[in-house]
DNA sequence: AATGAATGAGTGTTCATTCAT
DNA sequence: TATGAATGAACACTCATTCAT
């Protein structure tokens, strides 16, 4: 039997030349919120998602939050940034909001990064360090829809489209393409 | 006997006659929720709050799970209620939006409902038991906006509702109340 | 939903009359000792198996150590007077070696009777005011076979009775009757 | 961040260098087992019995489950190997049950062994994982008589000693030598 | 640079027992 | 007589973090 194996942090495979490891870890840990929400996201779970000791999430970043931090500047940065990307390929109003109806339905593809956003909002409501996060974030997808859309209508559309992907996601089922397109248009179109 | 029993006798202390006790408790399971997040949220901040011994918490609920449950279910509850009572107040869809636009700004204001919604809508994106809370929720708040709008701009409207109460809340200023007027109106205005 | 349901204990039926109820709970809780050891054994396993509330056990018991004090004096008594009687039938020792026979190879089928046995040993063991019990229950198997064997042997006899029912039931394949009844006709005859 | 975190930091403390620790654990678990019984075997009794914290506990075994096991296999292979030891080096059966008669009456003084036995075989006769474990030891003892034995007499011996240290530790009053002695060589004889 | 051992705070939960009703 | 509410001690276990190696 083997009684004496029974416990200790499982050792990983071996000591592996990883020079990239830190920038593993913030990956990983983003795979971790994804799946366990902030609140199950532990140094031991990143450890064992990323094949490492736990002692090296400690010593690659000084504190849990200080990895979360990372973690959550990380999607804000990739998420904007391809956001931004995609939004500068249209030619017209029309075909941003074709492109933003592909996000919002989208949406449901990739809860990895839809649910770990949420956690980010709520976790910036309760502490103002976070806010220059989603700060940023925000005044990023607004300047990439300014492009196309005038100042009011960019804000409100910003906000729309949240509402609208928090809804196709979440909701009993996932809104018809025509109706989200529909709602679109009739935001950016004034009165 | 029975070497091995671990509680000792248990003193008197002042015991308090506390018939609403369990009803009591999924108040305070709310606050602690609204001020510390699910994940913060636990046995010993609930029974402290409350003023209770711990062991009266889990007397009244099987799991800490279960307390949760009882609190989101009547967050819901109430919240849906109160909103189709006030819509059902408004004799135009112009009044209707006034309304709406209220709740919107407003929810700035009652951070003890907008926080712990959208701690619920994240749990219950990972946890399908909790859907039926949020899906009866969603249904009884389209039902309110069903009495003056079509089904397609109830849908709608439903969803720029959410993602304006959001922006509103967590963005980098509130946004003035003439933009969330002007973006209920587009909405509701067919092209 | 039945939100507001969810913890208290299980309420009973109804309050039954229920006469014998103290008598019916010593049986129980010897159910209980059979199924979970005495370790796992609390009023509240008693209660559930008898299907009265927990406070109905701490009613009739001062403390669940009486409980099992009470349940141990019974499996005692009633076994010691089952052996004597099944002894007291037999007409020679040859005869009452294959009625022991029977009990150590029929041990296998009732752990109802061997675990708890096993577990009243254990707390004897640490706890001198239940060598009564045992001390009791020993002398009443010695005097049933008394009648049967010369002093010395029944000492021996009841020993070895006890060594072929604990292996015969826990050991990795039941022992063959002819090798049990063997054992015991070499232990009754004097060199 | 997480808001949820609980530990707050750990202060250095004597921090003592152990590197034994965890196999020291395995017999102080013995010790607390042979004192309190397996049902009184509680993480912090170790710990306090071994003069460690009791997160030490945790952290060398991955439930006290796995710690009990440990201890149990101890138990069983240090035991095991002492008797095929000690018979070993009996020249003739009547040497070998000269030894046994020793073991059996020592059991008296060695309660350290005799009780966890005791336990292990009850926790055995309800969770099969650990048969393998009672199994073995049997099978270990049947082979170190099975040097001086047939293979019949073996077995009946093996569950005689059984019994008689079980009642020669059990018993109102210890069995005297000359009876012990006298048991096993009637055992050994064939009619 | 890297890691496993170590630590103590904290968590959810169970439970024997007491007591008001 | 009977019971559900209440209580506080204890338990197994998890975890962020520190540190010796």
């Amino acid at each position: 039997m083997a009684q004496a194996r029974s416990a200790g942090p499982a050792q990983p495979s071996a000591r592996r030349f990883d020079p990239d490891r830190r920038d593993r870890l913030i990956d990983t840990a983003l795979d971790v919120i994804a799946e366990h929400g902030v609140a199950g996201t532990t140094h031991r779970k990143i450890a064992a998602a990323a094949d490492v000791p736990v002692g090296s999430v400690t010593y690659h970043f000084k504190s849990l939050d200080d990895l979360l931090t990372a973690a959550f500047t990380r999607l804000a940065e990739r998420t904007a940034a391809r956001y931004a990307e995609d939004l500068g390929t249209a030619e017209s109003p029309d075909e941003a909001l074709d492109i933003i109806t592909g996000y919002i339905l989208g949406m449901l593809g990739s809860p990895g990064t839809l649910l770990p956003s949420y956690e980010l909002y709520l976790m910036a409501a309760r502490r103002p360090e976070l806010r220059q996060i989603t700060d940023r974030w925000m005044s990023r997808s607004r300047t990439a829809l300014a492009q196309h859309f005038d100042a009011g209508t960019t804000v409100m559309l910003d906000a729309v489209i949240e509402g609208l992907s928090m809804h196709s996601a979440l909701a009993l089922e996932p809104l018809p393409e025509s109706l989200v397109r529909e709602a679109l248009q009739r935001v950016v179109t004034p009165r």
